[in-house]
RNA sequence: GUGGCCAUAGCUCAACUGGUAGAGCGCCUGACUGUGGAUCAGGUGGUCGCGGGUUCGAAUCCCGCUGGCCACCCCA
């Protein structure tokens, strides 16, 4: 390899070529689905004070204590590029007051998102999420519409491998109660459990339930959906009834727990089998107490995120095909002293809102041709000196090799025509 | 942050137990003086990730660094 002036910061990546047609599917399945449910965009800053992650993330987790990119600007700001998306979007809607458009208020974002972590497949420091937040209602109505979203987003990008998981954590009325229980547990198998689940037992006792050495004394502890209060069961039992009634099939593991400290009631995932290690593609839940919590009444809200990388990854584990990030519909070769003829009716095909290349090397026609070919050109029109001085151009299929005379008056209705016989317009 | 595996041309990979780099694909040119995708020929392309050490000699052995992958951790 050349010796590389400037390279890539560990964990980024570089999102070109093949891989665009996957980010634009991805894209577009989110505003096509945004739009179905009512949901609009909203574009925060990518840098944000750094104590809006630790009032709602919370102090105690990874993503706050090990992850976050934190810096002093040059005013001596304390400021944190954003590790997810949720806290900014509250931000802005206790900010901007936009609890005075009346409620429910449905949102949806997409960007960058940046945590200092090891990186491997699937996980970056620089990666992007999608996610959709529904402010306003406690109802389950807006839990399993969240839900309806995120799975017709999934199916319209093209998955079917995946799976919800879903679980309720209670409220802070009766977790309190479900965590005494899981300490009484946990106390009869301290001696039995990974160094790291002696640890969590004292700082947090709900992520013993998803340690991966100690799964069979995990599946055994008690279950936060038998401690939950009248109003969390009963919140529960009806998000359960609406996604049957969406058809929208699940799976409940009481050992979900989610790592931000600001759900409560609802949290669920949705797991691909394709990704490996990191396989959870999406996650989200209720929040209810986080737009107090940073400042604002107490509203409820509902809310996901998605990984858009790893989407991609189990868009390709499953072997779903994208169409190409641009579609050259027609390329201009030409011959002769008739560059200014083929720039007129290049610019003429474009008016038309075709898709043209034009040669600007020079070349001779085999190499027009080919360069042509490569881009997937699905028309050539050779403009020739010789076709010119009888008023006539030449268009030729690609597909297969046909070509004809046409004059040069009729051209561009022409090519169109051609074009509209390949691909819809 | 911890542990393991890996790093050769733009890409995929080769080079016996250390003897100073090779193939396929790609790209450019030609066969085809004005016709792509097939074929053939030629060409382009690497201080073997970086730095140091051992050695007469290192892509090959040792150490450090950087980056990638896997597991843990965490999460999307």
């Amino acid at each position: 390899m050349r010796d590389l002036k400037y390279t890539r910061i560990k964990g980024t990546l570089d999102i070109a070529d093949g891989d665009l047609g996957y980010w634009y599917v991805v894209e577009n399945a989110t505003k096509k689905v945004a739009s179905l449910y009512g949901y609009t965009e909203i574009r925060t800053p990518i840098i944000e004070p750094t104590e809006l992650f630790v009032r709602s993330v919370g102090s105690d987790t990874d993503i706050v204590q090990k992850e976050m990119y934190s810096f002093e600007d040059k005013g001596g700001r304390k400021i944190s590029l954003r590790p997810e998306g949720t806290a900014p979007v509250v931000r802005a809607f206790i900010e901007n007051s936009m609890i005075n458009k009346g409620f429910p208020q449905r949102m949806f974002y997409m960007g960058p998102m940046f945590r200092y972590e090891r990186p491997q497949k699937g996980r970056q420091r620089q990666f992007h999420q999608l996610g959709f937040e529904l402010f306003g209602s406690e109802s389950p109505l807006a839990d399993a519409e969240i839900m309806a979203v995120l799975v017709k987003m999934l199916r319209e990008m093209g998955l079917m491998k995946f799976k919800l998981v879903i679980n309720s954590i209670g409220c802070e009325k009766c977790r309190p109660n479900y965590k005494r229980a899981l300490k009484e547990y946990y106390s009869h198998h301290l001696d039995e459990v990974c160094d790291d689940c002696k640890r969590r037992y004292n700082t947090n006792i709900l992520r013993l339930l998803d340690c991966k050495v100690d799964v069979e004394i995990a599946k055994a502890a008690p279950k936060s959906v038998d401690y939950l209060c009248d109003e969390c069961a009963e919140h529960y039992q009806r998000l359960k009834r609406y996604l049957g009634i969406l058809g929208i099939e699940y799976e409940e593991d009481h050992r979900l727990v989610r790592g931000l400290d600001y759900y409560n009631r609802t949290v669920f995932e949705v797991r691909h089998e394709g990704l490996g290690g990191q396989d959870a593609i999406a996650g989200g839940g209720r929040y209810d107490g986080l737009i107090e919590e940073l400042g604002g009444p107490h509203i409820p809200a509902v809310g996901f995120a998605a990984g858009i990388e790893r989407l991609i990854l189990a868009m390709k584990a499953e072997g779903v095909e994208v169409p190409p990030a641009i579609v050259h519909h027609v390329y201009i070769a030409h011959i002769g002293d008739v560059v200014e003829k083929a720039f007129e009716i290049a610019e003429d095909l474009r008016r038309k809102n075709l898709t043209v290349d034009m040669d600007v090397m020079d070349r001779k026609l085999s190499a027009q041709l080919k360069h042509a070919d490569r881009i997937g050109a699905l028309i050539v029109v050779i403009v020739g000196e010789n076709e010119l001085k009888k008023g006539v151009i030449i268009v030729k299929d690609m597909e297969t090799g046909e070509q004809s005379e046409v004059d040069e008056d009729f051209a561009v209705d022409f090519v169109i025509d051609k074009v509209r016989e390949k691909i819809q317009l």
